[in-house]
RNA sequence: GCCCCCAUCGUCCAGCGGCCUAGGACACCGCCCUUUCAAGGCGGCGACGGGGGUUCGAAUCCCCUUGGGGGUGCCA
């Protein structure tokens, strides 16, 4: 294909609501879902809804070896908590395999593609001479040599499509604009494996036209690779071609591909970590989306969806940003109605415990205390693993009841802490048990002290660490009985 | 090596030839509020990588350069 007409130029996309529009998200089933690829399926699902239009779900599963079912179960659970609702599928390209290798004899027959019996180490010598003669790698030729036909010894046949040696591949893309390379740049490549199976460019150029997938957005990591697919679709006499989105990638502190080992990025990672859904969603919408020039970046995904539009997307590189997402999940959680906050914390420590966690298992996410103190935690929150810290100090026995060291050492540094705790222990031993007749400064104020400086040694008394929970809010839940115990047990401490 | 993409505060975005002595958000710092810690309010620090053009005028357009990333796999 040479210069002239761009053969796979699109017309403008519309932005009115258009149901022949479909959409697809295929994630490859080799391990969680991760942020990058979920930001990708919320933009597909973005523009999907923004447009009344379809959104399918396609498993790319060409790998067998790679491929388990727990992650293709864990992607659609990760997709279902966050939210991202699929129209059709998922289709396994697992199923489709008979549908890949028609068209692949297809390519083969018209003389696009060709068949090979060489060894991996052949080709690896073929690709050496091309790079030393500063080109890039054919196969066809030395293919041709030992094949066609079925040799003797115990090579396995793999086909490969040809790639034109001259003019230019070129397409339109709605965040890119014009991409273009010439041919002579890109080399021949495996449609088919000597095991028998498909490969992605062959699988995904099936697979986008069988599917009448009108828009494809995906990972910038993908773009060179459109070339290839939008050959074998042409070639495989597919009119027309998609229209294409390649999304800015999500990158890691280093600038580099976000990946298993820029530390946490498998979204179950941030669901147990007590990070909300909506936080999550909103936060990724942020990266390569501008936020509405009047208002807030913290909005319903419905105004994000009403806003959408692939043009506006982004051409760089995102840094996933854990600080902003903190943020973002403390902005969630404080906009939560007590209740909810409630049932979300209590759903997340039931959750906690079945992994195991000793502080969230001791939490009784029924008693009515739990309620009340969630209220006062609620804007001290980032996320909702931090709730069992926070009312740690309500559900233990006092017989296992602790200061942290730390604390105990700000207790002990405390002017005048023996008077300060006996004056205390006077005050609750009589007064009215409600919150605000808990109230200590006027007890402190009586003993001449201003509260600033010796309320951290209550908090350390009473919650077990110096930083805590509003400390009436924690006494009145704690009962008068047990507050008097740890006041007292901390006097006789101090000796 | 070759090909492709990208380039505004530390980070995410705004800016699409004059409204820019470049705006917002996160982070950071200070002050206020205050029973700790938070939350909240107020203020501060902080960027157009470099060089050429085009233009009366460039963060905005073009070229080069530098830097970063991606691809080049019997991964997708």
């Amino acid at each position: 294909m040479g210069d002239g007409p761009l053969p796979y130029t699109r017309a403008p996309m519309t932005h009115e609501t258009d149901p022949t529009i479909r959409v697809r998200f295929a994630p490859s089933p080799t391990g969680f879902l991760h942020v990058g690829g979920t930001r990708t399926a919320l933009f597909n699902w973005l523009f999907a809804r923004h447009h009344g239009a379809t959104f399918v779900l396609r498993i790319e599963d060409t790998d067998r070896d790679r491929t388990r079912e727990e992650w293709v179960d864990g992607i659609q659970a990760t997709l279902r908590w966050l939210g991202l609702d699929w129209d059709e599928g998922p289709y396994r390209q697992g199923d489709r395999l008979g549908r890949y290798l028609d068209a692949a004899e297809q390519l083969v027959a018209s003389g696009a593609a060709y068949e090979s019996w060489l060894t991996e180490a052949e080709l690896d010598a073929e690709r050496q001479t091309a790079k030393t003669d500063g080109g890039v790698p054919r196969f066809h030729e030395r293919a041709m040599e030992i094949g066609p036909g079925l040799p003797s010894d115990d090579r396995s046949r793999s086909i490969w499509f040809r790639t034109p040696t001259s003019g230019t591949a070129e397409f339109d893309d709605v965040v890119r604009g014009h991409v273009a390379a010439p041919w002579d740049t890109i080399a021949d490549f495996m449609i088919v494996r000597s095991s028998g199976d498909a490969v992605f460019y062959l699988a995904n150029a099936v697979d986008d036209a069988d599917m009448g997938i009108t828009h494809v957005i995906r990972g910038e990591d993908l773009l060179d690779s459109t070339h290839r697919v939008l050959a074998i679709r042409a070639a495989l006499g597919h009119p027309g071609a998609p229209v294409y989105a390649h999304l800015p990638l999500l990158v890691g502190h280093d600038r580099a591909k976000l990946s298993k080992r820029h530390g946490a990025v498998a979204v179950e990672d941030f669901r147990d970590a007590g990070y909300l859904p909506e936080a999550l969603v909103n936060y990724l919408s942020l990266l390569g989306f501008p936020a509405p020039a009047e208002g807030s970046e913290v909005r319903p995904v419905t105004e994000v969806v009403t806003d959408f539009d692939l043009g506006r997307v982004n051409h760089s590189p995102a840094f996933f940003d854990h600080d902003k997402l903190d943020w973002m999940n403390g902005e969630y959680l404080r906009a939560l109605p007590v209740s909810e906050l409630v049932a979300r914390a209590g759903c997340w420590c039931r959750s906690a415990t079945a992994r195991g966690d000793a502080a969230a298992a001791s939490v009784d996410v029924d008693a009515p205390e739990f309620a009340a103190l969630l209220g006062v935690a609620q804007k001290r929150l980032v996320t909702l693993a931090e709730v069992p810290g926070f009312v740690a100090f309500l559900f233990c026995d006092e017989s296992s009841f602790r200061i942290a060291d730390d604390s105990w050492d700000v207790v002990v540094a405390t002017e005048r802490v023996t008077d300060v705790i006996e004056a205390v222990i006077v005050h609750v031993e009589t007064c009215a048990w409600t919150v605000e007749a808990i109230s200590l400064q006027p007890v402190i104020a009586a003993l001449g002290l201003k509260p600033r400086t010796v309320m951290s040694a209550l908090y350390a008394v009473v919650e077990g660490r110096h930083s805590g929970l509003p400390l009436f809010d924690a006494m009145h839940a704690l009962g008068r009985d047990r507050t008097l115990g740890r006041l007292r047990s901390a006097r006789a401490r101090l000796g």
